[in-house]
Formats: C-alpha cells, structure tokens, sequence
DNA sequence: ATTGATATGTGAAATGAATCACCGATTTAG
DNA sequence: CTAAATCGGTGATTCATTTCACATATCAAT
C-alpha cells in the first residue's frame, strides 16, 4: 500500500534530488539522513520520514546508497519524462535562460521564446525558435508546451501567464515581481519572486535583532 | 501582548506586501482576506489569522484598507530599513540583476558585484563598483554587505557562499542549481534554484495525472 | 570479538497549521 | 428602510507535521 505523498513532500524530494546528483558528481556513493538535512537545512528525523514515502529504500546502519536513491525519487516523481518549455520574455533574464544548458540535462526541452518586442526577435540569434508574444497561445498549443517561463517586466506578467493557461500548460514559473495567480485548478504556479525573497531576508533579520 | 510570529508567516507577509503594492498602484484601496487569498493561493480564513499577527488592522464588514494594512506589515517587518546587497557572479544573470531598478526601488541598495574572470570585470559597464572574487570577503566586510546574492555557476556556489558568509553576511539568496547550506546558526539562505523548480512542477504533473 | 558510534525505520507524543463555526459590523441592492 | 450578502476577528476543532524514543542493523577501531 502506497500513501499519498504531500505536496510539501514532493518539493522536497527534488531538493534532495538535486543534493544526490551533487553527491554522484562528488564521487560520494552512500549518504546519510543527517547529511543531507544538514545540506538541505532540515533535520535527518525529517528527511527519513519524507525518504519513507519511497518504501523501504535505505540499508538500516550504513544510510542510503545515492544512486539507488536518487533512482527511487526519479521513478516516483517522473523525473525520466521530458517536459516541452517555453520562456516568453527575452530580455537579460530570459535570455540568459535560453542559453541555459542545465534544463537540456535535467530533462527539459526549451523549444520557443516570445517576446512582445519584434526588434529583439531579429537581433537575438538563438537555436531556439522565437515568436512574437501576440502568437504565444497558438504555439503553446501547437508545441504542446507543458511549462511555461514567465521573464517579462512585472506589468506583463498576469496577461502573458493568462496567455500561456490559455494555451494549456500545466504549470508556470514566475521570475517577475509579481505574484502570479491562476484560477484554473489543477496548474501549478511557482513563484521565484527574488525581491520578495529579499523583503523576506530582511524581516527575518529584524526579527532576529529583536529575538 | 505580542505573539511570536511563524517563520512561514513573515515570508508570506512578502507575498502579501507584493499584493498591496500592486493593489495600490493599480488604484485599489480596499481589499478583502478572500481577495488575498486568490491572489496568494490561499484562503481567506488563512490569511486572516496571519494578518491576525499584526493586531487588528481591517474593518469589520469592509475589509482591509490596503495602505494601512501596508504600512502595519511594513513596519512589523522592518521594510523600511534599507539594506546592502552584493552580487557574486557577473555572467548573463548577474550582469541582468545590477542593472534591474526594482531592488533600489524595494529598499536594497546594490553596492558591489564580484567575478572571477576579470576580463568581466573590465569589459562590464556599471555603476555599481566591480571587484575580484578573491577580495569578495575583504569587501564584504569593509561595505559592511548584509546580504549577498548567488549567480554563479553551481560547481562554484558553496565556495562562494562560504566567502560570503566569513565576510559576515546574514542572508543569501543563492540563483544557481544548487542547493547551498550553511552551517551558521542564524543566517538565512533563499534557493531559488529554478531546475528544481521545474522538477518540482513535473513531479506534480505526474502526479496530477496518476491520480 | 567486542565495544561504541552511527545508521534506518517507525510508532507515539507534541507541536503547529488549516479549517470550521459563529458573532457583530458593514455594505449593497431594491 | 430592509434584507441579503459580505467582511474581519476569534475561539474550537480537525488535520498534518515535526519531534522524540527506541528497536535493530552496520561500521570502525581496538
């Protein structure tokens, strides 16, 4: 019998996900629940509940062997299956990401960019096909892009994520300073708001001044 | 009496604050807990308790007054405080974040930016000063660098984050694909590691579609 | 071989968070 | 003016998560 695994749980598990793959580089082959919360800031009472979800998948005394691990998370989260990925604002940020070439690894598949400005389509020369924004809906159906990459300027960013649901993917990340909401259940927004996470910085160091 | 507020709930008064801003600039000037909670993907009943932290700052049967309740977050959390903010990595992301306005705008003054490769350093034009990665932690003692922000490529980010952290930082905002730990007690560390991201988005995906 | 340190797995207990339920106040529509 | 809908504040309840405690297995060192 398997549980359903939490949400918060699932986030996790690409962390530590990401931590194994560190360690795989590294030359490490076994690792311990106390290390890896260490490196993920949690606990190793945590990290083996959460690793439990997975059943039974580390050696009681000697900890978990990383590559065993690291392919019991990739089974139970899909990580083996491509995902299609668009990025619809070229400007610094998205641009930079278009050139990235850790999605190509990690199994994600860039294969559009849009952006509302036609002077920068003509100018930026990219393996990846561009598009105008106006057209971002049609190819995002015509493409079957399943995630789309918000990097337009803040005041873009409700319409062109509206364009990109509209579309049909199934999840968005959102680099703007905008927190972006959808209505649709069952599509995934993740906000990667850097200003927000500097505010958030800051008050935990007023709080830590007071504390 | 002043409760201890949550962790969770000072990051989400970040999220609430973006909201208001942006609620303010379009106009708006009264906003519902319901209506927060659509925006934020959350409930009203939620956002009420958390807002319940700051004493009581709505109007019963009409809502929150979205520049005071603003304000009230503002001054609990310590925006108004201005803060200083290094840059490590100088690439195509990097180069992006000195010139983005938004972070002088949001109270973070950028005061220096670092790179290894000084070719970078001499070619790059910009108002903020720019210095070798070998003095990163001089400097970040002497501009007295409260927080620092990670652009680097990831084999080089836990180097840098432990440069940063012999300087004396408090928090650190890490952009690379890895996940950066740091044995400090009481300094915060922000991953906004966007191929775990896109992992997370496609574990939920698949199991959306299991389920 | 044996001792001590360290490891996972896992119930039980404690803690924390989300939800429910309801009061009193306000707004809106007609 | 009235009635219905909406709103914030708040205790009580339910639910989820984290922590604790410990049995058991492994490893390292002597």
């Amino acid at each position: 019998m398997t549980r359903k695994i939490p949400v918060k749980t699932l986030h996790r598990f690409s962390m530590i996900y990401c931590c194994l793959l560190e360690s795989l580089a590294a030359g490490v082959s076994r690792i311990s629940s106390r290390i890896l919360g260490s490196q993920l800031g949690s606990t190793a009472d945590s990290i083996r509940k959460e690793i439990n979800y997975l059943g039974e998948v580390g050696d009681v005394g000697s900890g978990y062997d990383v590559a065993k691990l690291a392919g019991r998370i990739s089974d139970v989260c899909g990580f083996e299956k491509r995902r299609t990925v668009a990025i619809a604002g070229l400007g610094k940020v998205g641009s930079a990401l278009l050139e990235n070439p850790e999605f190509e690894n990690a199994g994600f598949d860039i294969v559009a960019g849009f952006d509302s400005n036609t002077n920068i389509l003509e100018t930026l020369t990219s393996k990846v096909p561009l598009y105008p924004a106006s057209e971002l809906t049609d190819w995002v159906k015509k493409l079957n892009i399943e995630i789309g990459i918000i990097a337009v300027p803040p005041s873009a960013a409700a319409d062109c994520a509206a364009r990109f649901v509209a579309g049909g993917v199934s999840g968005l990340v959102n680099f703007s300073s905008t927190t972006v909401a959808v209505a649709q259940k069952g599509i995934i927004v993740r906000n990667l708001d850097m200003i927000c996470e500097l505010r958030f910085i800051n008050s935990l160091m007023t709080a830590n001044q007071k504390a």
